[in-house]
RNA sequence: GCGCCCGUAGCUCAGCUGGAUAGAGCGACUGACUACGAAUCAGUAGGUCGGGAGUUCGAAUCUCUCCGGGCGCACCA
């Protein structure tokens, strides 16, 4: 509702200012006064005009409002201050129009898009700061599809890493095991309901260390023997391949399951292995070296290598660029952001190669694929895209700038201006945290405002223990409110609370403030929490389970109400007018998320509206109104009150429990 | 050395493309359950927006500089 004014407004006013002045700005600065009694909406374009016009703000701004007139929605225009022009909205036509939903079509933006989230490396459990990432994925895969955009949601998979090698490593040299032992001990741990991510972290801690806790010479022979496997398992087609493929399976089965407790699907699973395989990079090679991205170094450090100029790099002919980044190293092999680039072209749908497809993972709607050198058919296909976000932290933004410069470098301009690196910033721990878990922490970190959470120290909290964690914590909160209800009802409700506060928690931060995690915050289910709103959705839902109606019955009876005015004037009523105006900014917030990529902006806007409403319940008792029209009025902004919180958690990836 | 991010109330954070009197939550202190459930609400205290200079009609927001903290800058993935 709010967001319909406001366009209507910008339109009328470009009217006026072309009319009265034949000039049209790029845009029209559109506010939100500090205090309602002002109006609902503002703009400050007077004091930008005053230079154009030569005339004082507050002539031009009441220039402006005498030739406004009136304007369907609007009950007035005035200047306020020293040139402001502020409107107020006519509330009851407001109120009509929240209520009646309309506004909340989304015109299908038709937007092909494709998020990149999660992409954990399969050999260890998730941790806490792999759940952001999934958390702002996920919710930012939910708000471009309520914009009408038609989302592919990727998670991409390092099976062929270094981190990967690592644990094969562990399992057969620092544990000695054959491949025989570990199908074995997987099969164990499956039949125990034991999760072997949980074991992975112990060994990708334990084998981190075993690198360099020998003498010289066996550190010397381990580190041999660490990248012999990370090439044995590219190459492929061996038995230490084998294992690593075995192992990264059903590590990422587990970080799929891990996910799904959060309401986190995913549509395709591109793996490392296939880009190598199907020579991803051999083509992009070509594109780079004719588009002239890539180019030869035959002088300095990088003799030998086919580099590209990094982004912002000044260059000089004849003078050699000893800042280039090294694309095709000097024996022939080609690095991570190399296969970056090839793998991007294919998500624009411009590398000319495509990978094979098999269904891997099975969810309630739908199949999630992952690639494979040859495929099944028939089959979705995937890439292709005309918009992409990667959602990956903060520390490697340059490598994300490389690939950028790599697609512009060759031409795709249209791409690169797509490709947003949607990062964030870590989530690490408090020292006070950390010695809450048993770490040892060294003095000078025990100073620090956080300490950083690392896989390969295995030092952090795992996803599954923290989720483990708070649907014991909102259990036994469930169990001592609902003691009417069956054990099964009450884990149901526990888990959607449990969710919601986690999901929330991670939501509420913008994206380049750091997390020190806390079990304290975490756990907490009051003030600004996910529980909180939960909680105004569960008092709007017993408001009509007392009352005996619902929110249909009562907005078609709302609708035939003649008269709102006196219900949202004076000053008792204010505060009832201040949530219908929050109640219909959603569509607005939407936009500015996604215009801004921070879904942090729609979890602020839930938390005010379940806090107005949190005001007006305390303010104004609904059941008890004695005039039949006030009381269907009130619950009218109940109702609507409670869509609104329901969507923009859903939004989220909240769910609005029954009870709680 | 170069680049990016951060510094706002005791703590954790918001502050919309510069705009009117800087806001929440937590914590502290006062109060409100025979009410539509108190996972709630009302109130009080608490801020030289890290320091300085500049641009502007107007700066927490933009520029420069300094201070403090974090993270990147490999022929590692």
């Amino acid at each position: 509702m709010v967001l319909e004014m406001k366009k209507r407004l910008e339109a009328h006013l470009r009217g006026v200012l072309q009319a009265k002045y034949e000039i049209q700005p790029e845009s029209i600065p559109m506010e939100t006064p500090p205090d309602l009694r002002m109006g609902e909406l503002a703009t400050p374009i007077a004091f930008e005009l005053a230079r154009k016009l030569r005339k004082a703000p507050k002539m031009i701004a009441q220039e402006i409002v005498a030739a406004l007139g009136s304007l369907e929605g609007f009950a007035s225009f005035e200047v306020a201050g020293a040139g402001y022009i502020n409107a107020r909205l006519d509330r009851a036509a407001g109120v009509r129009m929240a209520a009646s939903g309309e506004s909340l079509a989304v015109t299908a933006s038709g937007l092909h898009s494709l998020v990149e989230h999660t992409s954990i490396n399969p050999n260890k459990a998730a941790h806490i700061g792999h759940l952001r990432n999934a958390i702002l994925g996920d919710t930012f895969v939910r708000l471009l599809r309520a914009a009408g955009q038609k989302v592919d949601v990727q998670n991409y998979i390092d099976n062929t890493g270094v981190q990967v090698a690592d644990v094969v490593v562990g399992f057969l040299h620092v544990e000695g095991k054959s491949a025989g032992d570990v199908r074995a001990l997987l099969e164990e741990l499956k039949s125990k309901g034991e999760r072997i991510d949980f074991y992975c972290w112990d060994l990708y801690a334990k084998t981190s260390q075993w690198y360099t806790s020998g003498t010289d010479t066996e550190n010397e022979a381990r580190k041999k023997l660490r990248y012999a496997t990370l090439h044995e398992i590219e190459h492929g087609g061996n038995e230490t391949a084998e294992i690593a493929e075995v192992i990264s399976t059903v590590v990422l089965r587990r970080h799929l399951e891990t996910m799904l407790r959060l309401g986190i699907e995913y549509d395709f699973l591109p793996r490392e292995s296939e880009i190598l395989h199907l020579k991803f990079w051999e083509a992009a090679f070509e594109q780079l070296k004719k588009s002239g991205v890539l180019y030869f170094e035959n002088e300095g450090k990088n003799k030998g290598c086919w580099v590209m100029t990094r982004p912002g790099a000044e260059t000089a002919d004849g003078v050699t660029d000893e800042d280039a980044k090294v694309i095709v190293r000097s024996n022939g092999t080609v690095t991570y952001v190399g296969k970056d680039i090839a793998y991007h072209l294919w998500k624009f749908g411009l590398l000319g190669r495509d990978f094979g497809y098999k269904p891997f993972f099975k969810y309630p709607g739908h199949a999630c694929w992952i690639s494979a050198e040859k495929g099944e058919e028939p089959h979705p296909h995937f890439g292709g895209a005309q918009a992409i976000y990667n959602v990956i932290d903060a520390r490697q933004s340059d490598p994300q700038a490389n690939v950028i410069q790599a697609l512009r470098g060759m031409g795709h301009t249209e791409q690169a201006d797509r490709y947003t690196h949607f990062s964030y910033e870590m989530v690490a721990l408090t020292p006070r945290c950390a010695v809450e878990l048993g770490y040892e922490v060294s003095p000078e970190d025990l100073n620090r405002p956080y300490i950083e959470v690392s896989g390969r120290k295995g030092f952090g909290v795992k996803a599954d223990d923290l989720i483990d964690k708070l649907i014991a914590a909102t259990r036994a909160e469930v169990d001592a409110r609902q003691t009417g209800r069956d054990e099964a009802e009450r884990q149901r409700i526990a888990e959607q609370i449990a969710i919601g506060a986690l999901r929330y928690f991670m939501l509420k931060y913008t994206r380049n403030s750091v997390i020190a995690f806390d079990f304290k915050d975490a756990l907490s289910f009051e003030g600004e929490t996910g529980p909180y709103i939960q909680y105004a959705v569960v008092r709007i839902r017993n408001i009509f389970r007392k009352g005996e109606t619902s929110p249909d019955a009562v907005l078609a009876e709302f609708a035939k109400l003649a008269e709102l005015g006196t219900y949202l004037s004076g000053a008792e009523n204010e505060d009832i007018w201040a949530l219908w105006l929050r109640a219909g900014r959603r569509t607005m917030v939407l936009e500015q998320c996604i215009a801004t990529s921070e879904p942090a902006h729609l979890a602020k806007h839930a938390f005010q509206l379940a806090q107005e409403f949190n005001n007006f319940y305390h303010k104004h008792h609904i059941l008890t109104e004695e005039d039949p029209a006030r009381k269907t009025f009130l619950l009218a902004t109940a109702a609507v009150a409670l869509r609104e919180l329901v969507e923009a958690l859903a939004w989220l990836g909240i769910e609005s429990p029954e009870a709680m």
